[in-house]
DNA sequence: GTCGTCACGGTTGAA
DNA sequence: CTTTCAACCGTGACG
């Protein structure tokens, strides 16, 4: 073939010079084309512009006129060339003869010549192209053929390897993109494969022969005669798609009013329900109904728009960074740790790794607090009681009038606003940062759009010592931003770190732990730990930022050696080395974040010490990973995953849900941690949880089915004022267990296994691209040396969303705790629980989640419960254990076998409420 | 060896 | 008129 491209080539290059005016494309009679006897052996040089032009502009696929140029074989043909010349021409003889014979009306004369025609027409759709009638009718394709001969002449289509024949200078000189493929035949980037090779694909398929043999007897390549294949399987077509231009618009100003509008009404709404109500609402089709990406750039954009309207000397500023993070959680507190003082110094600002101390939920009504001084002091060190704190875990809660004034909100229009009650009682925000404004706040509670707030000077920031710049320009949104929190942080903190307040703090703990019930959870402080831990925060050497949560890899001494009594030693990256706390109930988990892989264990024998119960179970069976929930959950996985098909697997193994780069991260992770051991659970109910892909933007609220549906008791959670029928996982797979559920919130999983999420710890920052973290992937297993999954539990009462995770032996991070507090407030007064929340005067009033205990497990009968207030305690959690604390599972309201008097929090949460 | 997948560099056409 | 952008293309490497 080779030696045919440079016949060619040369005798293009004999020709005489092109005139200056176009020369016409050629779509020569068919008859020409077949008399031409070597037209089969031009394949090296089809020239696809012709057929190009035959896509897409017909205003010069039916001139005829033109001179062909009939490139002869001079080199001696091989017995494939000859057989590839006889197959050609088989096909173009073949189709001018069922031309010939439609056209004549003899198509009865030979059906099966009708029936490959019109399977050869059908799969070029001609009509789909020119909008010609449907080649159903042997007329109408007649017709059909008479259109084309007008506008693309198919006598082109069929003979277009007499493209290849012609060689117009200009033509072949001026389009781009000329290429030899290694079949040595010639094609042109970008451009689609001729028809008459996709027909000839076509053909021999449908002959039963292979598509590499196809891709070699055509000299196309492999990959594409799989892709037009597979094209025609799916759609009947071997057509090229559309290429160029712009699809309709559907972000119409009636859908944005109406996003607008939604998110205005509900801010916690994701952008999928968003989509979903959108339709349910009749306000879009499935065919127009705009991606997720749009209704967030909606919201994002109308959150941009506001806040330059504030000021029109912001349009100098340089707003490209803030209109690039959208109104996304894990974007915020990617961004929100890159601010200094925030973050350590030594810290990558990427997720990886890390505990992420900052969970901003964007909800405008309420306005979501960042957490305060108090709060990161509180991660270090138990809270003090004379102290007027309120939450001292990384995540961080939703502001409520009960909230404690210390604390930074971040309210208004998505992340385009900062609020501060803090001590000043002073609200600021991103615009009025620019602008050197802020709007004060009255009683510090946040009621945007009540019209509560008044303009005040930058000068009358309270907080001392702060500087704003000036200046309107540039990249100030940010860096005011920044150095606003950055500010607050320092300037609060340092105030604050004292050593008998921390003193005093652990004394109190230690009184509460010394009370703590039977029959919860108490989750011991480990006094080195919390030295270690208030050693961080008082010692600044140790620590790059004793205000971050995140500290840095110089761990104190202390620290260092409590990991080597744990059989654990420091080896890798530091990058990761976290410490966060949180704080459930009356306990003080402080919790030392290390990505499990930089640990190896210096003796094998440091296992976790678990309960009889745990113990037990660790020789049930593990939770298969690929599980029937997860099918469901996982299918919403697929809009992360790149790859298009190959990914739907099901399967949830912790890889899975990975990128390809991610994956060859853990791969190459894998000698420095042993491979975890099957992650053992405990289900009380054999259910395996549904897998919850915890790198979803919409955070997965999905809900899966549930393999073994569970008894439904009366007692369903009341469902949000809107609803959507189905997630995304539910369409797609349908289940009994669901189908009572349609009037259920999506959010609603009270009949559903709860979302769960078990993934082992990568440490990846293509991983904190996908902005998939909202807490942490870290796990403090100290205690083991194992690559440790980390375990996500979704706990959805109604339409409020609780995540709690596992990092740890007895290690939670409770993300969305404002909605845990909430539920636990609803069921207050409570003896226990109150009385032990009574007994830390720093929760008081400030809306901790202090009311909140979890049970501890006892046994593996013992079932630890949450649940919310209004009677309707609906959701057991089975234990799960194994290097995890809890599994998760949610079954409907006390379901068989279950005492709810067994349970102190659940008989507290049965309680009406006051 | 086969085949599906996907990154890549390219073209196209509506906005 | 140019620019931008998102669609599509075939190829070829990869597993």
């Amino acid at each position: 073939m080779a030696t045919d491209i440079l016949n060619v080539q040369v005798k293009k290059e004999s020709m005489e010079p092109p005139s200056e005016d176009k020369v016409e494309e050629t779509a020569p009679d068919i008859a020409q084309i077949v008399d031409k006897e070597n037209i089969g052996e031009t394949n090296s040089c089809d020239n696809d512009t012709v057929t190009s032009n035959n896509n897409t502009e017909d205003k010069n696929g039916d001139k005829p006129g033109t001179p062909i140029m009939v490139i002869s074989p001079e080199g001696g043909n091989t017995a494939e060339q000859l057989q590839r010349m006889i197959q050609q021409q088989y096909l173009v003889n073949l189709l001018q003869f069922q031309q010939s014979m439609l056209q004549q009306g003899q198509v009865n004369q030979a059906p099966s010549l009708q029936v490959q025609h019109q399977t050869l027409l059908n799969a070029l759709d001609f009509t789909g192209k020119s909008g010609e009638t449907s080649p159903d009718s042997t007329q109408n394709v007649a017709g059909a053929v008479k259109e084309r001969k007008q506008n693309r002449s198919i006598e082109g289509e069929i003979g277009s390897d007499n493209d290849s024949l012609v060689f117009d200078d200009e033509v072949y000189s001026n389009v781009g993109g000329r290429n030899i493929n290694q079949y040595g035949r010639e094609f042109t980037n970008g451009r689609p494969l001729p028809d008459h090779l996709r027909v000839q694909i076509l053909q021999l398929a449908l002959q039963g022969i292979r598509p590499c043999e196809i891709s070699r007897q055509l000299q196309v390549s492999h990959g594409c005669v799989s892709k037009i294949l597979n094209r025609y399987r799916k759609t009947g077509s071997i057509n090229p798609g559309q290429i160029g231009g712009s699809k309709p618009k559907v972000t119409t100003p009636d859908v944005v009013s109406r996003v607008r509008q939604y998110k205005m009404e509900n801010p916690q709404m994701f952008a999928w329900e968003i989509r979903q109500k959108l339709l349910a609402d009749g306000i879009c089709q499935e065919k127009n109904i705009p991606s997720i990406s749009s209704i967030n750039r909606i919201i994002r954009d109308k959150a941009i728009l506001q806040r330059r309207s504030f000021d029109g000397s912001l349009k100098d500023c340089d707003t490209t960074d803030m209109d690039d993070l959208p109104l996304d959680t894990e974007r915020i507190q990617r961004y929100m740790i890159s601010i200094p003082n925030l973050t350590g110094n030594n810290m990558t600002p990427s997720t990886e790794g890390t505990i992420i101390p900052v969970q901003v939920s964007l909800d405008t009504a309420q306005g979501v607090l960042v957490p305060t001084v108090n709060m990161i002091r509180q991660q270090y060190s138990p809270p003090i009681a004379h102290q007027q704190t309120s939450q001292v875990s990384p995540t961080l809660m939703r502001t409520s009038p009960k909230q404690s004034p210390s604390s930074i909100v971040i309210q208004g229009i998505g992340n385009d606003a900062i609020k501060t009650n803090e001590n000043a009682q002073h609200v600021f925000t991103v615009e009025d940062l620019s602008r050197q404004k802020f709007v004060s706040e009255n009683n510090g509670h946040l009621q945007p759009g009540v019209g509560t707030s008044q303009t005040v000077d930058i000068g009358e920031l309270a907080v001392e010592g702060m500087k704003c710049s000036s200046s309107p320009k540039s990249d100030l949104n940010r860096h005011n931003l920044h150095s606003v929190i950055s500010h607050l942080i320092t300037t609060q903190t340092a105030a604050i770190m004292k050593e008998d307040d921390i003193a005093a703090q652990q004394l109190q703990y230690q009184n509460e732990a010394a009370q703590g019930q039977s029959s919860e959870t108490i989750i011991e402080i480990d006094p080195e730990i919390n030295d270690a831990v208030s050693n961080i925060t008082k010692n600044p050497g140790t620590v790059s930022n004793p205000l971050s949560p995140i500290v840095s890899k110089d761990f104190s001494p202390i620290v260092q050696r409590k990991f080597s009594s744990e059989g654990l030693s420091i080896i890798s990256s530091p990058q990761t080395y976290t410490v966060a706390s949180d704080k459930i109930g009356s306990t003080v988990p402080v919790t030392i974040n290390i990505a499990p892989y930089q640990f190896e264990s210096s003796s094998k024998d440091n296992s976790p010490q678990i309960s009889p119960a745990l113990s037990s179970s660790h020789s049930m069976e593990k939770h298969p990973q690929t599980s029937p929930q997860s099918v469901g959950s996982n299918a919403r996985n697929k809009s992360r995953h790149r790859s298009r098909d190959s990914s739907s697997s099901g399967s949830m193994s912790p890889t899975t849900n990975r990128t390809k780069s991610v994956e060859k991260k853990a791969v190459s992770r894998s000698n420095v941690v042993p491979a975890p051991p099957a992650a053992v659970t405990y289900d009380k109910y054999a259910g395996t949880p549904t897998m919850y892909d915890y790198t979803l933007p919409d955070r997965g609220l999905g809900t899966g089915p549930a393999p073994t549906p569970r008894p439904q008791s009366g007692n369903s959670v009341k469902s949000h004022s809107w609803h959507c029928p189905q997630s995304p996982a539910q369409l797609s797979i349908p289940s009994p267990a669901l189908s009572d559920r349609s009037g259920t919130s999506p959010l609603d999983l009270s009949s559903a296994p709860i979302k769960e999420s078990r993934r082992e710890i990568l440490k990846s920052p293509a991983l904190s691209d996908k902005g998939s973290l909202s807490v942490t992937e870290e796990n403090s297993e100290k205690s083991t040396p194992q690559k440790v999954l980390y375990e996500k539990n979704m706990l959805i009462f109604s339409e409020n969303e609780v995540e709690i995770i596992s990092v740890g032996n007895n290690k939670w991070v409770v993300r969305n705790e404002s909605q845990l507090l909430s539920m636990t407030h609803k069921g207050k007064p409570d003896g226990q629980t109150e009385t032990q929340t009574n007994k830390r005067p720093s929760d008081d009033e400030s809306g901790s989640p202090v009311g909140l205990k979890i049970p501890k497990l006892t046994n593996g009968n013992s079932t630890p419960m949450m649940g919310h207030g209004a009677n309707t305690v609906n959701s057991s959690v089975p234990l799960t254990n194994g290097n995890m604390i809890f599994s998760a599972n949610v079954s409907v309201d006390s379901p068989a076998g279950r005492d709810p008097k067994s349970c102190p929090v659940l008989q507290n949460m049965l309680k009406p409420k006051t």
